[in-house]
DNA sequence: CTGTTAGCGCGTTCAC
DNA sequence: GTGAACGCGCTAACAG
């Protein structure tokens, strides 16, 4: 039991040298003896060695942490961003911490409080729907603490973020759909307090102008993405006089809502309606009818980029400080 | 900046006491003067101290850090269940590190090792479609970490568990079937080196003999849960002479394959045939027709009672072993 | 090339 | 009731 308790006093011992050689041994110095080294390895990896984490962070202060705040895990959109932030951060000998908020303002402050105090090197955040105020982000940075803004960003110019190209992508989408003839088309936004919703929504205007279609205030409508609301939202927009013939929605699963409020009022989607929507999740996968497209965000890449960020911050600390940066991800219409 | 390299060594000097009473004082010592122990958490207040959990942690050799590795995270069963985890666990100050096995024996490999080497205190674990051996576990055993398996458990005996009752689910969910007069009643299991898998086999066994039905071979398959192997199992499903009337799928995910095939192939599910999953995933929500009923399993629920298994073996460790135990939820079928 | 020494921040004897 | 001193395991000067 509990071999982890070796330590390279063990193994200095074992060998009467000196715990320092041991120390340098492990950490391939370069000037060692190569015989020394060969034995300390040896030694080693008999004694089954596994260093103290505590003690190098102790020393280092450093943890080879870093935290991760989602507004959700099930969300495959999240999950496939943590395994990229994972991927990338595990080959570095760095472990991830991964709380979720819920969409909760206090849950996402609880999580930040609590890497505070397990000091962590650096946080990777997608902030709530509740979240206008960046107070307990700014006391990350009181700390020293480095910070990347994953997808949901603050509108902040001042810190760094990691975004797909949605206003390209809106305004994509929407071409698409005019370029099968639809004029008539609606939006069904996410909530306003997202800079991405604002995105979503200046993607759209745009490629209606440049294709002089007109702006009708009716088809623009954004729900809080509860299932509830997006119904609501949903009959409003097909209780219209003019009804809309597409309906660009903020996400994959606020498609889904829209398309069953349709259904469950004799409107037959991808018929009557059609939709192109946001994520391209693999749960469309499982539909018979899926949207007609999506836009494909690469949240693995992305995941992989806040990642690679974080770590280059992290890395850099020590020297002065870096400009904030800002990394887009260009994002790709997925026709189904 | 770096506010947090505040130390107990500041407030004693700022103070003009030794170390060891704020200390003491910070941990609210029997023995302490009342006036003194104030003036420290004033200061440590206002200086804004945070304890340096390495420094602790070297001390106390424990990380109040626990370990999770699940296949996947974005399976809402798993995601739900960590959620639970996280709430008991971190009410008692742990810290949860989460891996994915993405269901690949190499990855839960590695994630356990890395566990070992950030010599987390306990593990809980759901194994991969692949682990058919726990060499990786047994090694946690030999460095003294608590491990508590979840949901996916393996056969042995002799290691804590909490699952949920699958053989009665499985039961009741036949005889579900069996009582709306569908006597053709067929499985679509999961991958058979599960213990699940067999559970539910065991269940339908029973239910179909204690309701006298016969036991046709031909009705059952098992899937690999890939989309491509649950078409092909349950196309074979339905070339058979004897069409089943219905069927029972490993969960909620098999059986939207299983229906998407189905209409693929001009088979209209909930009419044509029935379907009855485990999980009672709130993905049903997003469809018309979802499985006529589903085994809800409380994944919350199970996460709770792992985490509180994992602490109770945690904080009984200096103590003699205890014996490892089982605990087995009840799971209820729920009827949309 | 290697040994000696001094901490990293905290808890804990052991003294007074 | 409080302080001095030591050590957890490891790294990093500073000597040789």
């Amino acid at each position: 039991m509990q071999k982890s308790q070796v330590t390279i006093k063990h193994i200095a011992q074992e060998l009467g040298i000196a715990i320092s050689t041991v120390s340098r041994a492990l950490q391939n110095h370069p000037r060692i003896g190569l015989k020394t080294k060969e034995q300390v390895f040896e030694v080693a990896k008999r004694l089954n060695y596994v260093p103290n984490p505590a003690a190098i962070l102790l020393r280092k202060n450093k943890t080879y942490t870093v935290g991760v705040v989602f507004p959700h895990l099930q969300e495959e959109f999240f999950s496939q961003a943590i395994t990229g932030i994972e991927d990338v951060i595990s080959e570095k000998g760095y472990n991830v911490v991964i709380s979720q908020s819920r969409d909760k303002l206090a849950r996402e402050n609880r999580a930040i409080k609590s890497f505070i105090s397990s000091r962590v090197d650096g946080v990777i955040a997608s902030i709530s729907a509740e979240t206008t105020q960046y107070y307990s982000f700014k006391e990350l940075e009181n700390y020293g603490i480095p910070l990347v803004f994953f997808d949901r960003v603050p509108k902040d110019v001042a810190v760094n973020k990691v975004r797909g190209n949605i206003l390209e992508a809106a305004f994509e989408a929407t071409s698409f759909l005019a370029n099968k003839g639809i004029t008539k088309i609606a939006i069904l936004n996410g909530p306003s307090n997202l800079e991405i919703s604002n995105e979503r929504l200046e993607g759209y205007w745009k490629a209606l102008k440049s294709l002089g279609l007109p702006i009708v205030q009716h088809y623009i409508k954004s729900t809080d993405l509860s299932k509830e609301d997006t119904f609501k939202k949903m009959e409003e927009l097909m209780a219209l006089q003019e009804k809309p013939e597409a309906v660009l929605c903020f996400n994959d699963y606020v498609a889904l809502y829209a398309m069953q409020s349709c259904r469950q009022n004799g409107i037959v989607p991808n018929s009557d309606i059609h939709f192109v929507s946001f994520a391209n999740l693999p749960i469309t996968a499982y539909l018979d009818n899926p949207p007609l497209a999506s836009v494909e965000q690469f949240a693995y890449k992305m995941g992989e980029q806040a990642a690679l960020l974080l770590l280059k911050i992290i890395d850099a600390k020590p020297a002065e400080k870096l400009m904030p940066e800002e990394i887009i991800i260009d994002t790709e219409l997925v026709v189904h």
